[in-house]
DNA sequence: GCTCATTTCAAACAATCGTTTGAAATAGTC
DNA sequence: GACTATTTCAAACGATTGTTTGAAATGAGC
């Protein structure tokens, strides 16, 4: 079952033991705070009076933990999705260890990258959702350190995704295959944002029966087709530019 | 001076002719240098002063014609969103009327989707590039008074949309179109947004060649193969979670 | 006890923010 | 030209921003 899975990789991950909140160190205290806070104001729009008064520390905690609100930003950021990404690269080549000599399937490498993505959102004990919100948020940030900070830590595992995909649709042409994988990068952000202004523009009433596995089950069919579908010929050109 | 490095940029909204930009009135002035700020640098770290310095106004201008920041902010989306989505559902009703009681096929509703954002993105004399860009930072801003003003502007062409892909594909279940819809403007937005971002971490270099038809070419088909794949039954399920 | 390094604290720093003000300049009408 | 309404302008408003400071508190090792 899906939460089996899902439930093994959270244990794995676990490093640190749970304590009451009220004993938790400042540095702790702040980056639960801030990313908080960051997930429902944004970065520019969150002050760091407002993060420390939610932490109960002092204002000058900030500046002397981490230095700026700039790496305060990215501490929030390195602390869920550095271990997010090593289980997406884990699980793929737990996967690919499998089915030895095969091709994965698509679906099983959407899987590698979706599973510890849900993973993250469902740990009500780290941030829960908010984090990916937040990260969705950050991808369309245009503040310079944030987005170099995003492409560092998205790198490596985005060169290993290429290359397993690459090896399941051999047929497909190598530039072709990179704005595919864009598209599938952008429905799954979407997707795991969850921003609530795309939920309001497409009258989204997610119901509460929907549940993680729910989405997986929606999504990864839905990219799976798109990732296989013939790649179009120049003589199919016009049918979608053709005047009404 | 500012003014005259700007100028190259600031282009008048005036729809029927062009003229130089000295002559602009201060409002167009403003919604120029805005759109291109706001790109540049999102809501909260755009200051007034940087707009109107570079619009080659006085600070109290903004307050004078627009009220406030914010409702220059919602001025600054509105004159560009409205025509489009407006476009958007007429071309819309031209392939409808043109396939007279057929449904459309997928491709041609998301052809009908993309091409009046394409047209707005090839619009040199307006914004050009910047707005859509514009557009999907502000899906992800989490200020209240973006994300109503934008389900607001998105709500009619969106009804509008999902009744034809749900006349297109009928025995796709309502529910199951609704995710699928979210997936496509997922997409789409990322797409036509182009952030930096992603580019980088998809390590994402668009060729020269690669010209807006193209990129339609490739989205398409995508997104129709994804919208057209069979609805996922329950015993299949267990693929997706399956241990490695 | 004492010492030394780490952490916390209240207070102030200089800078910038969006907005307002009231007078000066301009445009339109008679 | 005189009168009125609209627009522009320099200046200042009060509030908030991220950051720094130096003293006070705390904890570990001896």
């Amino acid at each position: 079952m899906a939460s089996s899975t899902i439930q093994k990789l959270s244990r794995s991950a676990d490093t640190s033991i749970e304590r009451p909140a009220e004993t938790v160190d400042t540095k702790s205290r702040i980056l639960d705070a801030a990313e908080e806070l960051f997930m429902e104001y944004g970065f520019e729009a969150t002050s760091l009076r407002l993060i420390t008064t939610a932490a109960g520390v002092n204002l000058a905690a900030v500046n002397y933990h981490f230095g700026s609100k700039e790496e305060l930003f990215q501490a929030v950021l390195t602390r869920r999705l550095d271990p997010m990404n090593q289980d997406r690269m884990r699980l793929l080549s737990a996967y690919e260890a499998a089915a030895v000599h095969k091709p994965l399937t698509c679906e099983k490498i959407i899987s590698a990258m979706f599973i510890p993505a849900l993973k993250l959102a469902r740990d009500h004990r780290t941030g829960g959702k908010n984090f990916l919100r937040l990260l969705g948020r950050a991808y369309a940030d245009p503040a310079p350190f944030i987005r170099e900070f995003l492409s560092s830590q998205y790198a490596e595992m985005i060169v290993r995704f290429r290359a397993a995909f690459a090896r399941a649709l051999p047929h497909i042409p190598r530039e072709e295959l990179s704005w595919r994988l864009h598209f599938v990068m952008g429905a799954l952000s979407y997707t795991l944002a969850g921003t609530d202004a795309l939920k309001m523009i497409a009258q989204f009433q997610p119901g509460e029966t929907e549940n993680d596995e729910k989405v997986l089950r929606r999504l990864a069919p839905f990219l799976a087709a798109g990732l296989r579908s013939p790649v179009d010929t120049a003589s199919d050109a016009h049918q979608w530019f053709a005047e009404a």
